[in-house]
Parts: C-alpha cells; sequence; structure tokens
DNA sequence: GCCGTTTTCGGCCCGACTGTTTTCAGTCG
C-alpha cells in the first residue's frame, strides 16, 4: 500500500482550490494549500501519525489535524463534501488554464455557467468572454491559447503520476500466483516526459488470473477490453492502462515489443529481415521455417542476435541509436547510481518544507558524496531572502558538515536571471558560495533576441555555475522561453557553464531533443532534483532518464565526477582544462 | 487556518506584469 500522504495531500489540496473559488478567506485557503505541501514532503507515513504528531508538521494545526484524522479513519472529510457540492467539478479544472485564477473561473461559472474547460473554449471561440466585467478581447484570446497549451499535452500525464500508478498496479500483479515477472513497458520505461496510457507487462503460463486481477483492482473504473492476450481498464482520471501477458521464454521479446518506440522496432524488425528472419513479441524466428533462433527469454540476447548491444529504453526513438550501435559507438548512458550528489535543492528557508539539517540528512541517506542547498536569492521578492538570512544558513550549514563527514556539504544559491541577465547580488558576495546556479522566474515575454542576451550574459558571470531549467517550460502549462539555444549552448561550452536538466517531473528541463544538440558543443550537465522535500531528491530520477534520453554519458554530467573534479569545474575559469 | 525571543490577536507570500481600466483586479513565480 503506498503512502497515504499523497492522498491527503491531494484532498487538502482540493479544499484549498474549493476555498479559493467560493472566495473565502485567502490566507485560509493559503493555510491548506501550505498544509498540502508539508503533508507531501513529510518523511514519515502520515497514516501512522496520531493527532498530536500530526501537529508537529509544520503548517498542520489543531483543525488540519483533525480533519487528516478523520480522513484515515473514514475516507471522508464532511467540510470538504459540502464544499463540493457548492462547485461543479468542473469548475475547478478551469484554474488549469494559464492565466486562469480563481476569481476569473468563478466569474465564468456564476455568468456563463461555463463548467469545463470544453464549455469555456466554446465560449470564448463564441465570443461570450470579452464581454464579462473586468475580461475582454485579450483575455479572451488567452484564454483560448491556454486551452490549446492543455491540448497539446492532451489527456497524457506526467511521469511521476504514470510512476506511481504503474508501480502499484505491477506490485498488484506480482501478487498473483503464477507471476515469473512484471514490469511496466510503452512510453513509461522509455522515460518520456508525459505517459499517454500505461502498458504491463506480465510473463506467466497462465493469463486468466492476471486479465481478472488488473479489472478487479480499485483503480480500475472500467473495464475497455477484457480478452486472453490483452486486457484494458480506465482509471476514474481517464488513463487507459493495458496489461499484456506472455510466458516466460518470451519475456525479452514481449519488452522488447511494447517497449517501443515503434520506429525503434520497425529498426530493429529491418534489420531481422535482412537476416532472414523474424521478430514479433513472441520471439525472433527464421523466416523460412518458422522456428526460433534465439532464446527470447532477455532483450539482450534477442539485441545480440541481431548483432546489437542492449539499447537503453530510454535510447530506443530511432534517433540513430541503431546505427550508433552497430559502429559500437553508442554511449552508455548515465544512470541514477552514477549519481554522487545534486547541486539544485532548497530548505524551509525560502519554499522548501524540510530544514537544512533533514535535508542534509536525506541526502546523506541517497549517499551522495556532495549535496549542494540553493535556496532563492532576494530577486524572487516572495521568498524574502535577506543578505543575513542566507549568511547565518552559510554558518548553520558549516557547522552541519561536522555531521557529515563522508559528504561534502555545499553552499549555493538559485540566483534570478534578471531581464538584462544580471542577477541578484554583486560579484564580492556571490564569491562567497560554493556553487550558483541561476534561473529565469520572470519577464517570460522578452523578444528572442532579449532572451538568447539575457541567458549569455548569465553564462559569463564567472560566478554563475549552472543555468537552471534553461528554458523554464512548466509541461501543459507554458512553453519555453524563446531563446537562440544553440547561441547560449556555445555559450555555456565557452565559459564552462553548466546547463541544468531539471528532475521535477512538471519541468524536465532542458527536454531531450535540446540535450542532444547542446552536447554536441560539448556543453556540461547537472542533473538535479530541484528537491523541496525530501522525498522530492527522488525526482533525479526523471533528470536521469530525460538525460538518458539525450545520450549523457557520465563524462558529460558533472554531479557524476568525483569531489576534485567537480571543484576545478566549479573554478570556472579554469573548466576547459580538464 | 496557522502561528508566536516583537503578538493568544493580528499578522500571514511580495512585487511585477497584464489587461482592463481610469485606479485596480487577477494571476503568477
Amino acid at each position: 500500500m503506498a503512502r497515504p500522504n499523497e492522498e491527503v495531500a491531494a484532498v487538502l489540496q482540493e479544499y484549498a482550490g474549493l476555498l479559493a473559488i467560493t472566495g473565502q478567506d485567502a490566507f485560509k485557503a493559503r493555510a491548506y494549500e501550505k498544509a498540502a505541501r508539508a503533508v507531501a514532503g513529510h518523511p514519515a507515513d502520515i497514516g501512522r501519525l496520531d493527532e498530536a504528531d500530526l501537529r508537529q508538521i509544520p503548517g498542520v494545526g489543531r483543525s488540519i489535524a483533525g480533519k487528516i484524522t478523520e480522513y484515515l479513519e473514514t475516507g471522508r472529510i464532511p467540510a470538504l463534501e459540502e464544499t463540493r457540492t457548492q462547485i461543479p467539478p468542473g469548475v475547478r479544472e478551469l484554474v488549469a488554464v494559464p492565466d486562469l485564477g480563481p476569481r476569473k473561473a468563478m466569474t465564468l461559472h456564476r455568468e456563463l455557467g461555463v463548467s469545463s474547460v470544453d464549455e469555456l473554449a466554446a465560449a470564448a471561440r463564441a465570443g461570450r468572454v470579452r464581454d464579462l466585467k473586468g475580461f475582454g478581447e485579450r483575455t479572451e484570446a488567452h484564454i483560448l491559447h491556454g486551452v490549446e497549451l492543455m491540448r497539446q499535452a492532451g489527456d497524457r500525464i506526467l511521469l511521476d503520476a504514470a510512476t506511481g500508478i504503474a508501480g502499484e498496479i505491477a506490485a498488484a500483479l506480482r501478487e498473483v500466483p503464477g507471476c515469473a515477472d512484471c514490469a511496466p513497458a510503452g512510453s513509461l520505461r522509455r522515460m518520456k516526459e508525459t505517459v499517454g496510457d500505461i502498458d504491463i507487462l506480465v510473463a506467466a503460463r497462465d493469463p486468466g488470473p492476471f486479465m481478472e486481477a488488473l479489472t478487479r483492482l480499485p483503480l480500475a473504473a472500467e473495464t475497455v477490453v477484457h480478452g486472453d492476450k490483452k486486457t484494458s481498464v480506465r482509471t476514474s482520471a481517464g488513463l487507459q492502462v493495458d496489461l499484456r501477458v506472455l510466458p516466460p521464454e518470451a519475456w525479452g521479446s514481449g519488452l522488447l515489443y511494447f517497449t517501443g518506440s515503434r520506429a525503434h522496432n520497425v529498426r530493429v524488425r529491418e534489420i531481422a529481415v535482412r537476416h532472414g528472419l523474424k521478430l514479433s513479441e513472441y520471439g525472433l524466428f527464421d523466416a523460412e521455417t518458422g522456428k526460433p533462433v534465439a532464446s527470447a527469454a532477455r532483450e539482450e540476447d534477442l539485441y545480440a542476435a541481431l548483432g546489437l548491444p542492449w539499447i537503453p529504453p530510454a535510447m530506443r526513438e530511432d534517433r540513430g541509436e541503431i546505427a550508433a550501435a552497430l559502429r559500437g559507438e553508442l554511449p552508455g548512458p548515465v544512470t541514477v547510481d552514477d549519481l554522487r550528489g545534486d547541486l539544485h535543492t532548497h530548505t524551509d528557508l525560502t519554499d522548501g518544507v524540510a530544514s537544512l539539517e533533514d535535508m542534509a540528512a536525506a541526502a546523506a541517506r541517497r549517499g551522495y558524496s556532495y549535496w549542494a542547498v540553493t535556496d532563492h536569492a532576494p530577486g524572487l521578492a516572495m521568498q524574502r531572502m535577506t543578505d543575513e538570512k542566507i549568511l547565518r544558513q552559510r554558518e548553520q550549514l558549516r557547522a552541519l558538515a561536522r555531521r557529515h563527514r563522508g559528504m561534502r556539504l555545499l553552499h549555493g544559491a538559485e540566483l534570478n536571471i534578471d531581464e538584462h541577465g544580471g542577477v541578484d547580488w554583486p560579484a564580492e558576495f556571490l564569491a562567497g558560495f560554493d556553487v550558483c546556479v541561476a534561473s529565469v522566474h520572470s519577464h517570460f515575454g522578452l523578444g528572442r533576441r532579449e532572451q538568447t542576451r539575457r541567458l549569455v550574459r548569465a553564462c559569463e558571470n564567472p560566478h554563475v555555475h549552472i543555468i537552471g531549467h534553461p528554458t523554464t517550460r512548466r509541461i501543459g502549462r507554458r512553453p519555453g522561453i524563446d531563446a537562440d539555444l544553440d547561441e547560449v549552448f556555445a555559450a555555456c561550452a565557452r565559459t564552462g557553464t553548466a546547463l541544468e536538466i531539471n528532475g521535477s517531473p512538471h519541468r524536465l528541463d532542458l527536454r531531450d531533443e535540446d540535450i542532444l544538440r547542446a552536447r554536441r558543443y560539448g556543453v556540461r550537465f547537472a542533473v538535479d532534483s530541484d528537491a523541496h522535500s525530501t522525498a522530492e531528491l527522488d525526482q533525479v530520477r526523471y533528470g536521469v532518464g530525460t538525460a538518458q534520453r539525450g545520450w549523457l554519458t557520465t563524462d558529460d554530467v558533472i554531479n557524476t565526477w568525483p569531489p576534485a573534479r567537480l571543484r576545478r569545474f566549479l573554478r570556472k575559469d579554469r573548466a576547459r582544462a580538464d
């Protein structure tokens, strides 16, 4: 059973959203939001905490602790259910449209009866939105554009959500007697940034019990297909889950086939055809006789039978991986185990939910050789950072270092790149940090030349080591800024500035195609979690998946390097001597 | 609704930007 923290956080978040829409005390809504974040990021399983323990979580007081207990015991919160009856479910979805907040969503519902994103799009297209008080033609156009953005992400879900659901299903299916193996395949296994449906593969003699088990899972709201070879269900959120069961001797060929991508499979099958063979999900066969020519139990053996090394799933996109493999030049991509540290994390000094001590301890538990805390700099006004606060944190960190002999504690900051490419602090002050990440958090609408210029200038700053989430896109919410990335890549290579691969599943920035391009310039990368809680340190797995999709090796990724080599890189001017 | 080496009441996450306004509401990071 998964930790209930996420489920409770979602319920609190929903309540916060409803309170905001109903126009109640904004501070109350914010209090629930804060509690939701704290619960999601709380290291302990809240299902094991009593009310007094719950109140120890920052942001959780008497009222919220009571509601959490109520929910854990009965699965319900009457106050929430009461509020739900006032707002149709579709209205809450409206705030997912960029530029639409709770107030406008409520106005649209009250004045036009809009209660879903589809109805909103229809009203905007019909020109009925522009006449509302506080709205206008431009707002109407923004709304349509926002809906379009959401549609582009389509019904696809983010990698972390897909990973969670697939993990839950796989765990349940592994409990079914006769299960020899079970794993997610498809775009999830390839670590694509979003996942359209979930493919699960099982190795077993008798498919029946697995098909049955899938349809009986609590999250299976509806059965779409129920057969011997394949069963599909849909979750209440509309996500389709496909289950295939194959005999154990076809596990490898099944995994290969259902992992895809389709384009990669076509290429592999072409090679088989050239060898007079036929590759399917059931194995590798002689095209003439139909006799199996290789063991199909493992992917490795099938690739080998075709003269290929095993190709990591994240690289199976028909982007030249097969040609590279045939030449013996396929890079061995970076793995989570290769990471020796994390260079972008936050604490509760700014918008994180865990203390410096807890974050350091969690990083140490991951076995890191080094770890950087990089809280927000003063330019992001809402975080209220000051020189005094960051210097006090530095002292705390230095003191804490005595408790972490095996892990080097680096003091850093996440600077804000202003519209001209400047950052928050002057050089003398920046020189006091061990590592500086610089990120864009404002002025998303500048023109291409200005955006390029500010990023290049940030690279040229000798105290900026890493450009954080370089395009600043939010998947399904906001496109990246319009900059000439090639010029930025060249500047990074020239100045010895690393580009971040931000592991937050909402960002995954840089994205895979841009990484492939950037590495040709000789750019180095940092795969970071951007964790705002101890649990989020694990987000590096999605960053690593993205790095693999960009063919990066340990040599490309600075936080796989031993401390001495990293230290040389952080002395920026001498980085190219490496 | 939460929280307290300035407070058990009165603060809380501030400032910029956008579009719709004619002084400001709403949204975002």
